[in-house]
RNA sequence: GGUCGAUUAGCUCAGUUGGUCUAGAGCGCUGCCUUGACAUGGCAGAGGUCACAGGUUCGAAUCCCGUAUCGACCACCA
């Protein structure tokens, strides 16, 4: 009868996440250790847990773990963002299903409403967080429209005003007829969509030919305010300085040549409309074209237009068409897939809009991040992630940031306007103060300027993010302590949006908040590496996202599997900057997970053995003799292995592998401590010696330190069953080991020690004998095997996993035996059955041939001078034992065969 | 169109500056095992010309060139 014991993770979860709490662990104070700090990306305010976040959080807090296990004053800062245009969006249709129409409410109502929604929804995702594990400092919990926050986005603005870094201009910009806003180009979303081409016909002036061009958008004919082709086309050639009539409105435009026109797409001839398309425009601009504008801010046709008026964008392209199909305008239509700009945050098609908005200047701001990351001050992890930065920020790639957004949720733009003349300032007061005397008007009243009616980008906040959660722009007491951080982890997709512009904020402004003195010793750079993690796919390889529906219900995912088991299966495919592909289907409908996740079970699992292995040790009993000498030997390995591993994982932190760390201690904990050690001292009658039990507790309790940033919760939870005695310290705040040095012969000589045990093993499995059936084993004599079978405790192991009656050496081959190879040594173990000895010789003659070829490879390789003088020392030592070792085995083996 | 990245076992992926790589893990697969930690387990096994073709090197999964396939990002073809 086998009993099923299963770890059960939900009420461990809760109940040390709480304990870290009351115990306050997670909050950090300045004091004189060293300081470790990692700011969150805050998550939109508005945002429910997802896996990106799931897998971006789990490795801050692996980091922030460590960091804490290692003595340092970890601070890890939590918070979200106000995610102007996104949430704004969100409060607006909550609004509409409630029957108000923003346009009904003032600034100050709209916003009370905004507020409203935030406290009700923004702590959501904070929460879940803390179902994963994350130890955030909660008490510096931050937003980024706090007043200290709000504060620090206006103060720079005046700051880069002043500094001749802010203008304000009419351009041509993406605009959002939904939201109503303007859109930075990273906002805009490009897509490959089906779409028609229309081609429609205008007549040249003054005659009875007609130009025939293709537009997609035949709703901006009235708009039209010229006509190109191709210089060279020779189809056009007799009209170039003429003019066309545009089909509805009859007005007259010139026909314009410039060799932007493609001559082989569409008909060779293109409508121009200034005001509608970014091309258009520029050609526009070179040819002193008028610029007429149809289209109102909501994305419908104004009286300009004539046609249509009123009708939204879409319902207007269908009554243009229709009219010129009835004037016989319209010559055909094609269809094709072309790109469509839609809004990243409401997904409306994107208008090309002539609209005045403030801008960044990003030149030198470009130059200095790009300086910062070539320097090496911020590391990027994986370094291949510099090329990408790089294809971003070079000069002939950068744009200058449009910074104000046409919404009211955000930043109010601090600038106020007197006619054409414009003030910033922190407050309305010294803006009223400027005027009065750029103005020379001491009588002016505040009531006669206008503040900007816009807000700022989000990311205008955001980039000040690593300074102003600790409120630098109103003092540097805590920047001082906490500035730079140390790591930031993030997905690649913001690098350009928040990663450059973080770095950009962080060398323009740390030095006047510290102090030039203390910056220069800390650094300028907001932090000192940047971890990118890949973004998580479905099965099908498709980013995970809201919209597609294919991102699994993240609280169900912590329920089924427990926080550790989605950590680590998390992160077990997830090295740096690397894709995941989340290996369970999602029902579209329901968001449920469909099949099992692999990965999370594995984690799962993970936590089951850990827990059964805890069973085991809990369930001997301590007895006060002298250790046996297997028990002698197998803890002074597992000790050598665990120092080994120490040293192995923190070589992968410090390169920031640690998905590699987490592989290498699974299969430390899994196949060294519970398959070999464990069922070595495991003691028939349950008794063990004080000795072996303390040693044994004492490494298991260095390996829940060492896993606990991958699985916090088991860890602290095995640590206390573990530590009963000592109730006071928990696995958490406990020490990081230090690898002591150990004996790598003894990790060497238990390696023959496995692989003996193996091979017997083997050899049952082939021959059908039962594992615990008695069996004896020689080896064949040699220095060797004597130094071996001499080594306190190495037979009593080999014959008690292996279940050997004997285990002596021989001179010879002993009656009805068969001979394997326990590395260089040949082992004979006698069956009681009768053997195939001609079997058994081709056996081994097939394994002869294999090292004959192996050690031709090796002898060449050392007989090559270029080699032998060449390769590393150590290199050549190696392969030189390689040969000795095959020379042995074979030497052995011909030996046996006679 | 430009740039970058990828291609390793049936599947999903590791493989850090070229040298214990005679290429690993998990899952899956095959066989045996339920005598007290764990069947969410144990033991053993099968399975890879490291996409293809060349080059550099004493030595290449790893570096270089080309080809193929896939992907991502950027870009003004209406």
């Amino acid at each position: 009868m086998s009993t099923t014991t299963v770890y059960s993770s939900q009420d461990v979860e809760a109940r040390w996440y709480q304990h870290w709490l009351n115990k306050d662990y997670f909050h950090s104070e300045p004091d004189d250790r060293e300081p470790y700090t990692i700011v969150i990306p805050p998550p939109n305010v508005t945002g429910v847990l997802h896996m990106g976040h799931m897998l971006n959080n789990t490795i801050q807090d692996i980091l922030i773990r460590r960091a804490r296990l290692l003595g340092k004053n970890a601070c890890w800062v939590p918070g979200t963002d106000h995610a102007s245009i996104a949430t704004e969006a969100k409060v607006v249709r909550q609004l509409r299903e409630q029957g108000i129409k923003k346009s009904d409410l003032s600034r100050d109502e709209f916003m009370e409403h905004a507020f409203a929604w935030k406290d009700k929804y923004g702590g959501i995702i904070l929460e879940q967080l803390k179902k994963l594990g994350a130890s955030c400092d909660w008490e510096r919990t931050r937003f980024t429209m706090d007043d200290e926050m709000y504060k620090a986005v206006i103060k720079v603005f005046v700051e880069l005003h002043q500094r001749g870094k802010l203008y304000r201009a009419l351009r041509m910009t993406n605009w959002d007829p939904e939201a109503q806003t303007v859109l930075s180009n990273e906002e805009v979303i490009f897509n490959d969509e089906n779409s028609n081409l229309y081609h429609v016909r205008y007549r040249v002036e003054g005659t009875d030919e007609y130009i025939v061009i293709a537009t997609q958008r035949p709703e901006t004919i009235m708009a039209d305010t010229g006509l190109a082709v191709h210089p060279d086309d020779e189809r056009y050639q007799q009209f170039h300085g003429k003019r066309v009539i545009v089909p509805l409105v009859e007005r007259s435009i010139p026909i314009i040549t410039d060799d932007y026109v493609e001559l082989d797409f569409g008909t060779g001839a293109l409508k121009v409309t200034p005001a509608h398309d970014p091309n258009d425009y520029e050609l526009g601009q070179k040819y002193g074209l008028e610029v007429i504008d149809t289209i109102t801010a909501d994305g419908r046709m104004n009286e300009k237009a004539q046609f249509a008026v009123g009708l939204e964008r879409f319902e207007a392209r269908k009554e243009i068409v229709k009219l010129l199909k009835e004037q016989g305008d319209l010559v055909e239509i094609t269809t094709y897939r072309t790109r469509i700009g839609r809004s990243e945050r409401t997904n409306s098609v994107v208008e090309p809009r002539l609209t005045l908005q403030w801008f960044m200047k990003m030149d030198e701001f470009a130059a200095t991040a790009l300086e910062a990351v070539h320097s090496g001050e911020v590391k990027f992890h994986p370094a291949s992630m510099v090329n990408m930065f790089e294809s971003w920020l070079k000069p002939e790639n950068v744009r200058d940031w449009c910074v104000s957004r046409q919404l009211w949720w955000g930043q109010r733009i601090p600038a106020w306007y007197y006619g054409e003349e414009v003030f910033v300032a922190e407050t309305a007061d010294e803006a009223l103060a400027q005027a009065r005397e750029r103005l020379a008007k001491p009588e002016l009243q505040l009531s006669e300027l206008q503040q900007d009616e816009d807000v700022l980008d989000t990311w205008c906040s955001s980039w000040l993010w690593p300074m102003s959660v600790f409120d630098g722009f109103k003092d540097a007491k805590e920047l001082a302590y906490y500035y730079p951080t140390n790591d930031l982890v993030t997905g690649w997709d913001i690098m350009f949006f928040w990663v450059a512009r973080m770095i950009m904020a962080g060398y323009e402004f740390s030095e006047e908040l510290l102090g030039k003195q203390l910056a220069e010793q800390k650094g300028r750079m907001p932090f000192r590496n940047v971890y990118f993690t890949g973004m998580v796919r479905d099965e099908k390889r498709r980013k995970m996202s809201k919209s597609l529906g294919n991102s699994p219900d993240a609280i169900e995912l912590l329920e089924r599997y427990g926080a550790d088991g989605v950590r680590f299966g998390m992160l077990s495919s997830a090295a740096a900057g690397n894709d995941i592909v989340f290996d369970a289907p999602i029902d579209p409908k329901t968001g449920k997970v469909d099949n099992e996740s692999k990965l999370c079970d594995q984690g799962r699992r993970f936590c089951n053995k850990l827990f059964n292995a805890n069973r085991l040790i809990q369930g001997w009993t301590v007895v006060e003799r002298d250790p046996s000498a297997e028990e002698e030997l197998a803890a002074t390995w597992l000790e050598a292995r665990l120092n080994q591993t120490i040293e192995s994982v923190n070589a992968g932190f410090d390169g920031y592998r640690l998905s590699e760390v987490m592989m290498n201690l699974y299969k430390f904990i899994w196949g060294d401590f519970c398959s070999w050690y464990l069922e070595i001292i495991k003691p028939a009658d349950g008794e063990l010696s004080r000795a072996t039990y303390d040693r044994t507790i004492a490494a298991f309790e260095q390996m829940m330190t060492l896993l606990h940033p991958f699985m916090p919760f088991i860890t602290e939870e095995i640590w206390h069953q573990l530590r009963e005695r000592n109730e006071g310290e928990d696995c958490i705040v406990s020490s990081w080991p230090t690898a002591q040095t150990f004996d790598p012969q003894l990790l060497q000589r238990f390696e023959l020690l496995q692989s003996l045990v193996s091979g017997v093993r083997e050899v049952r499995k082939t021959r059908n004998i039962r594992e615990r059936d008695p069996l004896d084993l020689y080896f064949r004599r040699s220095d060797i095997s004597q130094a071996l079978l001499q080594l306190e405790g190495w037979s009593a192991i080999a014959q008690k996993l292996a279940y050997l009656r004997t285990l002596d050496l021989a001179d010879a081959q002993p009656e009805n035996s068969l001979t394997f190879l326990v590395s260089t040594e040949a082992a004979y173990l006698v069956l009681e059955e009768t053997i195939d000895v001609v079997a058994e010789r081709e056996k081994m003659e097939t394994e002869l041939k294999r090292l004959r070829g192996f050690l031709i490879g090796v002898e060449k390789k050392l007989g090559n001078e270029r080699f032998v003088s060449g390769a590393p020392a150590e290199v050549v030592a190696r392969e030189r034992q390689k040969l000795a070792d095959t020379q042995e085995k074979i030497r052995q083996l011909e030996t046996v065969l006679g």
